[in-house]
DNA sequence: TCGATTTGTGAATGCGCAGTCATACTAGGC
DNA sequence: GCCTAGTATGACTGCGCATTCACAAATCGA
């Protein structure tokens, strides 16, 4: 038997190295083996970082590899390995300009470890996502809050229950177990909330998203909690979508009142733009002389010259390094913690707030 | 001989069904036709789209998958078929906020054709992008205006010489035979010369980008071309960054001139954006009343109320479109016919430019 | 100097699937 | 009723690689 064996892995070898030069065709191993006079496994092993392989067989080989531009097949490595190394980005809406540096990050920390990123498409349902994610091995799912929010929830529930690694990107849901990296929005809101009250601000507004969404929970909490904290009166509170045009209108009305606020937060940069539009075009207002406004995020727009928006940055790249901190463990482990990391934003002072006189200090 | 290779057959089938319910263990197409009582080969006609196999047997076989939560194994199929269904994406520098629309828009069009995008990583090189390229099967590549120029010239150049179909998308190189799907830059450039020279301007100026790049090159040629043909004096011309600060810039230097433009055609809506900024803000002119300013691509910020910029619009949906198409295309036939597409912009009638008096109309 | 360990190498196998081939079985033609 | 063409199915192989196993060579300790 051995002997029948080894007769037809030698007429496997010899037809597949039997064309070694034949155009239109990839080079594979057995290829690069049969140029270096090695075996396959050694082609194999030279691609490896710490296999058991001499210094000296590894340089033939790769000298062999590079002459027929030899890259070992992801594909197939993939196979033998059942390690994918692939980590899908569910990412559907890009309304808001901060995600493309979001995704822009991922990449490259990603690349670093040496990982891709498969683009999730926007499905219809979450077992239509898991069933992408098991036919495409995934290794792990990054779900940003620029995507829809009961979707990714299902999905984030879904990939929970086939241990498929998930991290959420500026979300948590307070009913689902899954590691989430965050902006430390409540304490955002609530360094806000000082710099508007020791501004000299009496009328407050926040105008923030969905309630369900926890930026927008988490920013109102920590904004209203601390106004309450320095005695300001309690603020307005409106909510709309998460756009310019959100922004525009909900901006419109709250200063169409007849008690218009003096100082507006706004849970996010595209609202407040939308907010600032509607301030100085459509009211005719002085910004920050009649209203102050405030944002979260600090998009590219926010520093524009016509905006000047003063806001909170969010951390991008600390997020996402957390981010992929977290997902290459779960990765390896098998399983999460759960952890709900909270990063601190950078409060940016531009000219859309008034500030305190010098020397004033918010308690 | 045969007996010998049935019995390990037997032995090998008998194997991998052996654990039809093991936890942890993703369902393969041999545990689906164990529990359905076909073979393999049954299971993966199920799956496949007029494969030889008749409705009942289908349908048995899919009910197991389903109780199983099988799919069929994207690495192994793309192993065997040597067909990744992977296009890749190259988009280093989002700078511009078209292109995370024009990146949704691949995504949503790939899907319906059941391709999937990998994201192409910041790569130093041309044949570190090659070996990536080849290293993940990828079967196509896109790649966007919005990646350093150079590079990408170099990695198309590579991937026509290894036969990987390249799409450039808002961009093609004269010297590189690679298929291209553009806006019509020419064409809309002539619509604002047009357009500015009936509104009565006199004094025109254009500001570019980097030379050498196309979108540039066609706009500026409309334009000035266009001019010359209405008559009117030659344009300034600036070139910039393609930038918000970058146009910003160039405006500040424009119409800090003795003899500033009065209508000002900018080769994106991002540098547009800059100069409306410096015009209103830092010059404390009136647009349009002083400056008409007008850009290209109409990205979400071009319709702020704040901005109102009058621009041409990218036709991104109909450019993905067709984009996909020629990628396809390639794929199919392993060879392209290098077709430079061009699909006309639409004017964006807003308020950053003077229009010519009723009843008026340009030559 | 000789066994015991370590290291390096090649042969062989299997990852999960698609596709080829052979076979059984069904209609249709005369 | 026999042969042909067609169809449905299962057995088997190989895609390109990593990995296990067995063994040879080198290194070490005593």
């Amino acid at each position: 038997m051995s002997t029948k064996v080894k007769s037809s892995s030698n007429s496997r070898c010899a037809s597949r190295s039997a064309t070694p030069a034949q155009p239109g065709r990839r080079a594979t191993s057995y290829d690069v083996a049969h140029l270096a006079g090695v075996s396959q496994s050694a082609v194999s092993r030279a691609f490896i970082a710490n296999a058991p392989i001499s210094a000296p067989l590894r340089k033939k080989v790769l000298a062999a590899a590079r002459q027929l531009s030899y890259r070992p097949n992801a594909v197939a490595r993939s196979l033998t390995t059942s390690r994918s190394r692939i980590v899908a980005f569910f990412v559907p809406n890009i309304g808001n300009p901060i995600y493309p540096f979001v995704l822009e990050a991922f990449s490259h920390r990603l690349r670093a470890l040496d990982h891709q990123i498969l683009l999730l498409p926007l499905v219809e349902s979450a077992s239509e996502a898991l069933a992408w994610l098991i036919q495409y091995q995934v290794e792990g799912l990054v779900i940003t809050a620029a995507s829809p929010l009961a979707l990714s929830k299902a999905i984030a529930r879904k990939c929970l229950k086939a241990r498929i690694p998930v991290v959420l990107f500026n979300r948590y849901f307070p009913d689902v177990r899954a590691a989430s990296v965050n902006c430390d929005n409540a304490r955002g809101g609530a360094v806000v909330a000082e710099m508007l009250r020791a501004a000299g601000h009496r009328r407050f507004a926040f105008i923030g998203g969905p309630e369900e969404t926890s930026t927008h929970a988490d920013r109102r909490t920590g904004f209203v909690d601390r106004l309450r904290e320095l005695g300001a009166p309690a603020p307005l509170i409106e909510t709309t979508a998460f756009s310019y045009s959100g922004g525009h209108a909900a901006g419109l009305r709250l200063l169409a009142r007849r008690d218009p606020p003096d100082a507006i937060f706004c849970v996010t940069d595209l609202i407040a733009l939308g907010v600032l539009d509607a301030a100085r075009h459509s009211h005719g207002l002085e910004v920050p002389g009649d209203v102050s406004i405030v944002g979260f995020d600090d998009v590219p727009m926010a520093a524009w010259a016509g905006n000047g928006l003063t806001t909170v940055r969010l951390p991008v790249e600390a997020m996402v390094t957390r981010a992929v901190e977290l997902l290459m463990q779960e990765m390896a482990q098998r399983h999460g913690h759960a952890e709900v990391v909270r990063i601190p934003g950078e409060w940016v002072l531009r000219n859309s707030a008034r500030t305190a006189p010098a020397g004033a200090k918010p308690t």
